[in-house]
DNA sequence: TTATTATATTGCAATATTACGATAAAGATT
DNA sequence: AATCTTTATCGTAATATTGCAATATAATAA
């Protein structure tokens, strides 16, 4: 089919694999660290850093907003992109305690 | 076109994307969950615990394997599913990394 | 007003993913 | 051996994703 059940599935398992879908890509990746990277949210030369087409960059980009990994700012004519700390967060601190859970276990 | 192109990007952009992709969907995200709450590696009652068929189950945990979230180990004629923890103190660390780096940027 | 610049949207082709029935493979049980 | 149990693979249909040319939108500059 293709269409993947999320009514099956709990509001966190959604929630985790919207997120981590959206960094399931190397661009989507390169994009988040090359805003690290430039320690400004003045962007807009995302799209000459990356080997992809200005539509394809604009697609991931709200692709990674839809996800809560950035927001944008309208500035001027630009758009400044950021990160979005808080959705980062949530996923650490999902891992940070699998990583705690599985080392409580005994078993392997 | 739908393929990735993944030469144009860092062994690290596509190591953290593999594994992002991996858990961008809530069935194997609930996969992990299922693992972690048993506390035990005899596993096989996955597919009793999802609303999934026995084929597309196997289908999850084989690209979970490839991504090395989980680990599999023959046990007679079942198969025991393990969480790798590694592969997800690379994601905690790598966002770890992130979120400090993002704290230090003066702008937003 | 007419460019120019920056980003988004549309439309479409190529490819990938998801899901599952049918079937295969391999060890366990009778 | 014949059967059962468990998991994997094949084949295929439905849907989603990726990428880009063309075009649209919106603010700025000339």
């Amino acid at each position: 089919m293709g269409a993947t059940k999320t009514d099956h599935f709990t509001d966190q398992q959604n929630q985790i694999a919207t997120i981590a879908k959206a960094l399931g890509h190397p661009a989507r990746v390169a994009i988040i660290e090359h805003l690290l990277k430039v320690n400004t949210c003045i962007c807009g030369d995302i799209v000459n850093e990356l080997p992809l087409a200005q539509p394809t960059v604009s697609q991931h980009l709200k692709e990674l907003k839809n996800a809560g990994l950035i927001k944008g700012s309208i500035e001027g004519n630009a758009i400044c992109y950021c990160i979005d700390e808080k959705t980062f967060e949530v996923l650490k601190n999902y891992f940070s305690k699998i990583i705690t859970t599985v080392s409580k276990q005994n078993c392997c």
